[in-house]
DNA sequence: CTGAAAGCGCTTACAG
DNA sequence: CTGAAAGCGCTTACAG
């Protein structure tokens, strides 16, 4: 039973002074001992707990932000919400930061680096305690924007390349090698007896570029690699598109004996397409995707594809992140967690 | 160029006091001018602006929460961020919330009551300024949590049926009937010559009920109802299921002509196994989905299914919401979008 | 239309 | 290990 409201602002919360009042202690004492700051004797701790119990008092995260400069927000910046991928990793990660007190804002960027700065001016204000951001690469005003804001910062999904032209020190990361990913799954089309493998792509933001490259070097180290048969298209990846492409590849090039599609919504159209039109699929040409969607496996022939941690990433992330808020220096800033092909029937 | 700290625990960072300062006006003016409230001579305004500008001054929202007791925070709560259907809803609302300068505080409830409560729990010590639920139908506690909070809260996707169990008063809502839906889909089936209609649900959640109870009142009102033909399942939906599930259905009633599943997933699994058992559809069995999902349009055959506005109903309830946290009634309680039966060639 | 004072509910920084 | 004081950056409530 909360006390009357004795003067003209009281909000009738429960408040920490409440709680020390009732515990017979000072309130920077009842603060100390809720958040496991510093050294208190276990008795007062025990009298504190009950008193807060009792009066059912409630943190006010407002007060705590503006008191010390920190929210219990974690900001989290992800290029689209209707790609699985990114909502698997989002899910892990809030599996991961609520547990630990810390509430999530959620920026969707689709894929604009200036949505994505304006994004993260917003979520600055708030003072998050960390930052979760997906990829790599961000335009100048956005890196400035983190390393002003001094707030701990994980990179998801992708990891530096060997060549990477330096990035700025202390850049943390969890991801897997995407260059390396499609080099893997061309490599896999190629040792099927695939010749004249086509890697088809959309969107074409940074991680697909870089499956890309390792769909060329794959090909390059093979002799194989044709510049023609790249087919690049900047709009949304979609089932539908992924049709599109299949019959433009088929049409223009029926020597193709292989697509590597960047993404699995696109080869499941592809999939749809080629039983619409009577293309057996992999005897006349093998179909491959990436990331391994719900769908795949249901596919008919199955999807060959390449399995992504994207959960795990998610994670490792987020935990990466509690350290480094706490203070901790991670052992190794970047972890790799690889990736998987999965050979099924269409190729 | 921020003044250096001057004392033990300056943050740097430019105040109203600092706008205020350089303005030559007093802090509470700068404040008012700000935000627009209250009259305020238009010429001060102009000079707060330009100072506020001048100075890159950005409000501090824990000050702000702290001394008004409101957050510009607007939570959301949805069962899955992995069906599109709620993915789109979250979009749509983001995008006229974010604009009007409230962040999103988005709570994933998995269709678990205890989750929901929960995290709204958590969500209310932000103080949000307001609340978008996903569905009617909620347990005691949560609906306590929700008018004892005072939070503006409009609900999602679903509408009061007319017998409604008489709801709390003043239950802001923005959908479509789900039930009107269901029913409608089904005599669309049943104009088109279909006699023995399955119903085969998964999750089972509330809206998926209300659409079986549409189904039932169609066939029973075509006198061909039959409970034996009904297929309820409460794991969750996918591909995989709808495959199964309909492979169950065909095996157990081949006599069946037509299956109505509760979501375009299940649907698109089925046409798969279809494909992959050599049963034709529609000659054999016609198969109908819900929610119109990405891809639908692209199966073999092409999906008949419900296409539903969530996307509007996303937008409608932010700005129902939107009027709430300004203090004003919207004219009607409840807001029914509608939705619309698409016939495409699996009926 | 404008302002001086007080207060929102915490934590920091300093003492002891 | 504990506490009194001050302060975080705003807005409310009251005056004028």
């Amino acid at each position: 039973m909360p006390a009357p409201a004795k003067n003209k602002r009281s909000t009738g919360r429960v408040t920490l002074q409440d709680v020390a009042q009732a515990a017979g202690v000072s309130p920077i004492t009842v603060s100390r001992a809720l958040r496991g700051e510093r050294a208190v004797d276990p008795q007062l701790v025990e009298r504190v707990m009950q008193a807060s119990n009792r009066l059912g008092y409630v943190p006010d995260p407002a007060a705590r932000a503006l008191a010390s400069q920190r929210s219990n927000h974690v900001a989290i910046l992800i290029p689209l919400l209707s790609n699985t991928l990114f909502v698997d990793l989002l899910d892990a990660a809030q599996k991961t930061l609520r547990p630990a007190g810390f509430q999530t804002l959620i920026g969707v960027t689709h894929y604009d680096e200036g949505q994505e700065e304006q994004l993260l001016r917003e979520q600055l204000m708030h003072r998050p305690a960390g930052l979760l951001i997906t990829g790599l690469n961000h335009n100048a005003a956005t890196q400035a924007l983190i390393s002003r804001s001094q707030v701990p910062c994980v990179h998801l999904m992708d990891l530096p390349a060997a060549s990477e032209p330096s990035l700025p020190p202390s850049t943390y990361c969890v991801g897997f090698s995407q260059k390396e990913a499609g080099a893997s799954l061309t490599r896999h089309l190629l040792s099927s007896g695939r010749r004249r493998i086509a890697f088809a792509g959309a969107q074409l933001d940074p991680r697909v570029m870089q499956r890309l490259y390792g769909w060329r070097s794959a090909l390059q180290a093979a002799q194989l690699y044709d510049p023609t048969l790249e087919w690049l298209n900047p709009a949304s990846s979609s089932l539908a598109l992924g049709g599109t492409l299949f019959e433009q590849i088929i049409g223009q090039r029926p020597a193709v004996d292989a697509i590597f599609f960047c993404n699995d919504d696109l080869a499941q159209g592809a999939l749809l397409a080629a039983l619409r039109l009577g293309i057996s699929v992999p005897q006349q040409v093998a179909i491959a995707g990436f990331n391994d969607l719900p769908g795949s496996d249901q596919m008919l022939p199955a999807l060959t594809t390449v399995r992504t941690p994207r959960a795990q990433i998610g994670e490792a992330g987020a935990t990466m992140l509690l350290g480094l808020m706490r203070g901790q220096t991670p052992d190794q800033p970047c972890i790799d967690l690889g990736f998987e092909v999965i050979t099924r029937r269409s190729s």
